[in-house]
DNA sequence: TTGAAAGCGCTAACAC
DNA sequence: GTGTTAGCGCTTTCAA
């Protein structure tokens, strides 16, 4: 039963070419005609099959969308501001996991290169130089969200992490904290790892209060918070607040010293990144620097349906710094006066 | 340039239908050939053209998903475990998200039935009659997740929110609780809402501690479960246990019951619903009902592809149920003795 | 303005 | 076992 341009045309004594151009607007039609046409396919309730328009356009209106982990709302914030942009358009989304795996993710370049989509989005955590091979395979626009050092030359939005984390670290400072742990990421991860830490240790060697020994790092997990809290605490000098590379993490060391019998923010100030919803749900609610997850896919999104429509061949390198905001909540305070 | 199976039939010197046939291991072809032509396809890397085989096929490779927030976890998770499932067969995800509008998502299946999928599967929050019929009307299988009154007759999978309340509800009773209160979904969401509001209700009728008053009513946030809270404390008869319906709910009520200066668990008993990560990360951690949200995913979808290949026309109906599990955490407690 | 026909890249009868 | 051919449903020259 299902209806294909032939029945409409058919139906309405045309030829099929005549009904693709009123579908399209591609041509002028006589307005009898086309009047017809519209009142055939109208209560025939015709769709024009979406797969046969992308065979013969060679374009699918799909769009590719690669990231870690669909259920860290790190990521899928990126997805939702992406989403609700494309949602009017004419595209759809093509979205796929990759667990952190770049063997995978390479693999999912592939895989939706064959799917026919017409641009890529990357999420990205960081590739390797077969992953910045594999983009440039592509050979279609792609966009990345967070950028990573081996790609800086495809077209990137993210935050400018190394920033953020001097205000932040800045913040505790003027705090009148002078023992400033870390718990940070990964420095394999150029983003959320290496810069975010960077931004901590030149703000602190800046103000002259580095020390190596004030440093734990994890994988941006609660627990891990938690353990690099329970290794901080474990050293002689006693760290009077900690900057942690994510809200999780941030609340792993919250949950850790408060066992300890710590009050958060009175004995141990803590600051984490993100601003995720539990980082304003926590008790004690938690200072934390804000990224615009939505406002990202937005920007990607937009920017790649750009370079797709406008076929911008090889586009002028688009790299866009969104802005970050530090969120002074509950979790930070004036460092006790010793006595 | 783009490659084809004419290219590799030319290069081969065979026809394009004996390429076919070894891509698709659907004829035998002699072992010389098959090597042959592996071995052009093999050096130009040639890749069938996915969306010209849909078009062929009548068949697309692609599920369409429809969900309500694709940020919120206890929707997010589902498709993670969705996402995990399908990456290995060769089927991809086309996702959509609703903002919970029943509009949109009708809209959404009419579209994601245009571009073709081969089934769908609806996260759905609850629908109406139009919205049960544009199912109806969709021609290709769907499961749902969670399920909704209107839509009984399609095959779901989801757990026994009844159930799992009732159980809920009872442990605080055994607990020693006999003012429980309640800060419940709106009763037009037919899970969520209204299966967890009578488990809760049957359950403490049966016990004779039924009273109408202790009850409040949010839409599953932070704020709800505060105000909520709020409206519960402001009775002169004081809850000394609250069943909200979900965690979110619980970390709200928590969060304003601590400002009132009451201890939970000491002073009030809390438990919440779903258990998201943030109920073991809070402080208390939260006693909650935990829900298999990955596996009511991977179930969903396992169902989904096999009524796809199997083609069963008005599949048997499904409908299948999880389990939940109660997990007691910090925030319930047995309810002090009055003196 | 409109129609006929070729073609997008692949699969599947149908012949040989 | 292999090739020829006719589609799948749509767009787009090219003529008329």
């Amino acid at each position: 039963m299902k209806v294909t341009i032939n029945e409409i045309a058919k139906r309405a004594g045309v030829s099929k070419a005549t009904v693709s151009r009123v579908l399209n607007n591609s041509k002028p039609v006589s307005e009898e005609i086309k009047k017809r046409v519209l009142a055939v396919i109208e209560d025939t309730n015709f769709k024009p099959n979406a797969v046969a328009r992308s065979l013969s356009l060679k374009k699918s209106h799909l769009i590719g969308i690669i990231i870690p982990d669909l259920s860290n709302p790190v990521f899928s914030r990126i997805i939702a501001g992406i989403e609700s942009y494309i949602r009017n358009l004419d595209y759809s989304l093509l979205i796929t996991a990759t667990d952190f795996d770049i063997e995978m993710k390479i693999q999912h370049i592939h895989i939706l290169k064959d799917k026919g989509v017409d641009g890529l989005i990357l999420v990205t955590d960081h590739g390797n130089s077969e992953f910045y091979e594999a983009m440039l395979a592509f050979g279609k626009p792609i966009v990345m969200v967070g950028s990573d050092s081996f790609a800086e030359s495809i077209p990137f939005v993210r935050i400018d992490n190394y920033k953020a984390s001097c205000e932040a670290t800045q913040y505790l400072i003027d705090l009148g904290h002078e023992k400033i742990g870390m718990i940070r990421g990964p420095l394999t991860d150029p983003q959320s790892g290496k810069e975010r830490f960077e931004g901590y240790r030149d703000t602190l060697v800046k103000a002259g209060l580095y020390e190596e020994n004030l440093i734990a790092e994890g994988w941006y997990s609660f627990d891990d918070g938690y353990h690099g809290m329970e290794m901080l605490l474990s050293k002689s000098q006693r760290v009077t607040a900690v900057f942690c590379a994510c809200d999780l993490m941030a609340v792993g060391a919250i949950k850790y010293a408060s066992e300890q019998g710590l009050k958060v923010p009175l004995d141990l100030s803590v600051i984490g990144f993100d601003d995720v919803e539990i980082a304003r749900m926590y008790s004690p609610s938690i200072t934390t620097v804000k990224q615009p997850f939505e406002e990202n896919g937005r920007i990607a999104i937009e920017t790649l349906v750009q370079m797709i429509e406008e076929a911008e061949d090889l586009a002028p390198f688009h790299q866009q710094i969104l802005k970050h905001q530090l969120v002074v909540r509950e979790s930070t305070i004036i460092r006790k006066s010793e006595e």
